[in-house]
This record gives C-alpha cells, sequence and structure tokens, in this order.
DNA sequence: GCGGACTCTGGAATCGGTCTAAATTGTTGA
DNA sequence: TCAACAATTTAGACCGATTCCAGAGTCCGC
C-alpha cells in the first residue's frame, strides 16, 4: 500500500494538486492501509481524533477535488448521503440495506451480457453494479 | 396503461391504503400515461398545476407509501435526493451524468456471469445495474 | 522575503427530507 | 344515518448533509 510521506506529495503534485498541510493529513488517513469507505463527517472526526486540524468544509473541498483528481472515487447508494471509495480498481459492490455497509468486489470476474445499444451518441463512462443485500 | 379511475382506487385499496382525494390525485398523475421517474418537488408542483391541492408532506408521504405497497420503486443514483420510477418490470437504467435523466432498459436480455459468493448468511434482494453515460 | 494565486475557515445559508401536534376525513358498526 | 375512532393530512418547525461566502491564511516562483 502506497502511504509514505513522499509519495502522497507525489500524489498530490501529480494531480495538480497543492499539498497543504490539510490535504496531506486527509490523504494520509484515506489511503494509509486497506481501502476504505468514508464519508465526509466521517473523515472530518477522525482527521480530529489523529490531530489533524481542519474544518469540515475543507473535508467537504478536499474530498471533492480528490475525486476531480481521480484520487477517489464516489459512490451513490445511499439516498442522502455522499460516500467515498479509495479503491480505484474495477470493482462493483454488495450494499447491505440493513446496515448501510458496502463491500467492493472485483469485477474482472464479472460479464455483462445483452446491454443494449447506448442511447443517441453518448458514451459509456462506467457501469455500477449494486447487489443488494439483506 | 391502467388509468381509469375505478382502476387506481382498486389498486389503493388493494394495497391497503385508503383512498384519499390526496392519493387518488397523485396516483393519477403518476400511472396515467407511460413510466416515468420523478422526484417529490416535481410531483408536488405537477399536483399543484393539475388542482390538485396536497402539501408537500403528503406528497412525500405518499410516495414513500406507495413504495413501500410495491406500487412504486425507488432509484438512487443521483446523490442526495431519491427519485420515484413507476416500471415496476425487471429493469436496468441508463443514466446520463450531464443531465441526471434516467432511461430505462429491459433486464429480460441483461445476464450477469462471474458474481461473487453473497457474504455471510445474507440473501440478494435486487441487482441494480446503472449504465452512466455522458 | 514578496506578491499574488490558491486554500482554508467559521458561520450563515441552502437543500432535500422528516417530524409533530392539531385538524380533517374515511370507515365502521350500532 | 351517524357517532366514534382510526387513518390521514397539514403547516411549519426541524434536521442532517452539504454548499456558499467573504475574510484570513498559506504556498510557491521569483
Amino acid at each position: 500500500m502506497s502511504t509514505g510521506d513522499a509519495d502522497i506529495r507525489a500524489r498530490l503534485n501529480g494531480a495538480g494538486l497543492r499539498p497543504t498541510r490539510q490535504r496531506l493529513g486527509l490523504a494520509r488517513l484515506l489511503f494509509a492501509g486497506p481501502h476504505r469507505h468514508i464519508r465526509a463527517e466521517e473523515l472530518s472526526r477522525e482527521a480530529r481524533e489523529a490531530g489533524v486540524r481542519v474544518s469540515l468544509a475543507t473535508v467537504y473541498n478536499t474530498l471533492h477535488r480528490f475525486v476531480d483528481a481521480g484520487l477517489l472515487r464516489r459512490v451513490d447508494v445511499e439516498p442522502g448521503r455522499a460516500c467515498f471509495d479509495t479503491n480505484l480498481s474495477r470493482h462493483h459492490h454488495f450494499y447491505d440495506t440493513r446496515t448501510n455497509e458496502l463491500i467492493d468486489f472485483d469485477a474482472e470476474d464479472v460479464g455483462i451480457t445483452g446491454l443494449p445499444e447506448v442511447p443517441g451518441g453518448k458514451a459509456v463512462e462506467r457501469i455500477d453494479l449494486v447487489v443488494r443485500l439483506r
């Protein structure tokens, strides 16, 4: 897992994002350790606990910039709140409708056939598969 | 398309829902004509325009009851707001990320293979496939 | 080190949606 | 038919999540 500080700086720089104290702190929390699903409020709390002083507005801001820069992926399964996924590989999700828990699974082995033609001149950006569990 | 008044009353009764003036009015808007995707705010506006006097709270209330009763299906693709789908047949969605437009396509012809085993004792409630377009 | 652009911040504002308690309406049984 | 009661509706307060704002602070090239 790429958790080194220099590595994180490089990632931010590569994405054209200034490596500010706040961004470095949040990136460390996000990208150290295994992949994770996290919401803004939760990341804000973790930052506070880790001694990273950062406002909630900046947490939102940073998450969005990370998504735009391709450092994070946004997952929309729960109504009314956004979840951010550090796993950038091709994958889909199990979604436990009781606990709101998300579980990744690799998209490599998954085959999808019989999709209709894409309407009028549009391009497929991504295919999201959500297996809803209960 | 089942748009008759008696038919709508029967549907409500069948779902154990009292056919109140508001529910009848909203059901008419929802189920007359072809399938549609609609949000609460929008339905509220349509009701107003159609002369159906109904509060926003009741629109929300009614949509949820219709979902619980299996008269509607809820679609979550856009963050921060719920969309309701009158199409109850097995189908998936194209989602235009630019316009937020949803387009149904039949699930009959679609084959999905290679799904991993469902984690710990849970049951698959539904599989949602969203083809994101731009 | 300086200056200007980029960021961060707290607090107000917004947005979609839910809750509440009182008023209204549908249904039922005598 | 109608009283009685439960289900439903309503306005408006409230809520959590997110965005906006304008001022303060920080980073970077020179």
